[in-house]
DNA sequence: CTAGAATATTCAACTATTTGAATATTTAGT
DNA sequence: ACTAAATATTCAAATAGTTGAATATTCTAG
């Protein structure tokens, strides 16, 4: 019953948060760290969390861990995303998240994509 | 966060059992218990966990508790309960339970839901 | 080899959830 | 009033999840 790992995963705020951003493409610890201003240990874990069960993966690049969303992704991820994006586009505290991620330079994260597009670590 | 709610009642598969019953019509905690093959306690303690989280209403006739998936549903629910149809239609476990369920004469929870349906108490 | 950046892990306290057994409550029928 | 059916609640034990502080690890640069 794959489906109950996507839900635990959904229903926590920060883990949502972290989608949230992680939408937009992949992102380093220390990135979500700095967009959601939260202790780094708390994200750590909540990215280890959604990976455990399944939600994101992970490549490590020099020092930084690249977190995404996979490509091919579960049915029910994928929906729900879709829904939240409606639901929570608006929201105050996503939108600031957003806000303050923009102002972050990320580039590591998509340089490392790239770069080890062929070398995916589990 | 009102999504969180949703997630927190979809993240165990008991309670996905219940719903996966409950898509059909409504229902009293007897028939599901029943149908799951599960201790009346745990059933009525995860019925009331989900009407707290607001995905599910109740009302009284006679005797019988008869609990139902609200007419005006939350979006997030609907399209999960949508997803899951598809995803679930053809699990085992989910098929035994509404095998159970439809041999099991549950007319008193459609009386109950016709009769009271001016009246409902929340 | 050393220092520092980025992450991960450990630890201990805390909160929430889950469970079955037992008991309480509510209601209908007698 | 009494009984039985259906449901809810209490209780105590167990498990799971969350948190921040501190520490460990990994890797790069010098």
């Amino acid at each position: 019953m794959n489906c109950i790992s996507v839900y635990k995963c959904l229903c926590d705020e920060t883990r949502l948060r972290i989608l949230n951003l992680l939408r937009e493409g992949p992102l380093c610890v220390c990135h979500v760290q700095e967009a959601l201003q939260l202790p780094q240990s708390k994200i750590s874990k909540q990215l280890a969390f959604m990976k455990r069960n399944g939600l994101l993966q992970s490549r490590r690049y020099n020092n930084w861990t690249v977190y995404e969303i996979p490509e091919e992704r579960n049915t029910l991820l994928e929906e729900n995303l879709r829904c939240l994006q409606d639901l929570l586009f608006s929201d105050a505290q996503f939108k600031r998240d957003r806000g303050r991620l923009s102002k972050i330079d990320t580039s590591v994260a998509c340089v490392a994509a790239e770069q080890c597009c062929e070398s995916k670590i589990d």
